[in-house]
DNA sequence: GCTTGTTAGTTACAAAAACAACTATTACAA
DNA sequence: TTGTAATAGTTGTTTTTGTAACTAACAAGC
């Protein structure tokens, strides 16, 4: 029944996180010195710099988060002044958030770094390579495996 | 200055971390039900199954984590009766790891459905894509990138 | 109008992770 | 020896996350 020629190291959910872990390192570090970012905040930030004005629940279906990461986000992204939030006037439940030009600073910023940081991770593929990876992860990305008992 | 076709939804640490947590979902789900382990505790039970006789420190290595963290997984593991202890003769400050008979059973069995769930994540994959795929995130889990200012 | 159900977002509490400081043991050099 | 540094592992404290319960606003049927 074991089969041999499985190595659990190269079991894809361990090694995805291995190399999530490993490529986000420094680019965390960069967003958390310079801007006292958490990976959440960095997130909403970058949602809102990329699609601009958004609500909260938008914000959460796009990136996969859970709505208490996004309200806890967005509380310390607007006490930096980095996101504001207005009230919709026709259903007052919810929020617009948006970025202020602080916030349009530091996406702009991290953004830039982002494109460089990369540029160096993908260095050492070809082209095609980094088309492949991308649109396995993407797949990946959206699936939602069922019983495999 | 802003590269236009850098998508930042293609920004690589952030795709891996999404394909990551959407792919390791379901087998999470399975671990912690039928044996209400953790993440951390996963994974050191594999390391112990894969490889034999370790001590933490060695599993530490391997498998990119704090000693913290082991410290407290292999806790569990030993009051749950999976994992035993021994303290090596000629060096009193390093302690042995190894699976009980239940510890044991339980890494083949979740051996056993992690060989299932990995060939359900890769069903729409080429053998090739997939082979590709694992040569990428490995040489991404190795990379130390630095300063990407 | 009023119930009942749903949705947006927040808050409170419990679980887990991160980080720093600690103990115990060994190594090694003055 | 004995003093200093290094290593293996643990414990304590603070952050962060996860989960569930909550408030407020809307929607729809009666």
């Amino acid at each position: 029944m074991s089969d041999e020629n499985f190595d659990l190291t190269l079991f894809l959910p361990y090694l995805l996180n291995q190399a999530a872990e490993a490529s986000s390192l420094e680019f965390q570090k960069i967003y958390k010195e310079r801007y006292g970012m958490l990976r959440t905040e960095w997130r909403v930030l970058f949602h809102l710099g990329l699609y601009g004005r958004m609500t909260a629940s938008e914000i959460g279906q796009r990136a996969n988060m859970h709505k208490t990461k996004i309200s806890r986000a967005v509380q310390k992204l607007t006490e930096r002044r980095f996101v504001t939030r207005a009230r919709d006037d026709a259903d007052r439940r919810v929020e617009h958030l948006a970025l202020t030009a602080q916030g349009q600073a530091a996406y702009a910023d991290l953004h830039s770094v982002a494109q460089h940081y990369d540029a160096g991770l993908t260095a050492e593929l070809t082209p095609s390579e980094r088309e492949t990876l991308q649109q396995m992860l993407l797949k990946l990305s959206s699936m939602r495996p069922d019983t495999f008992t």
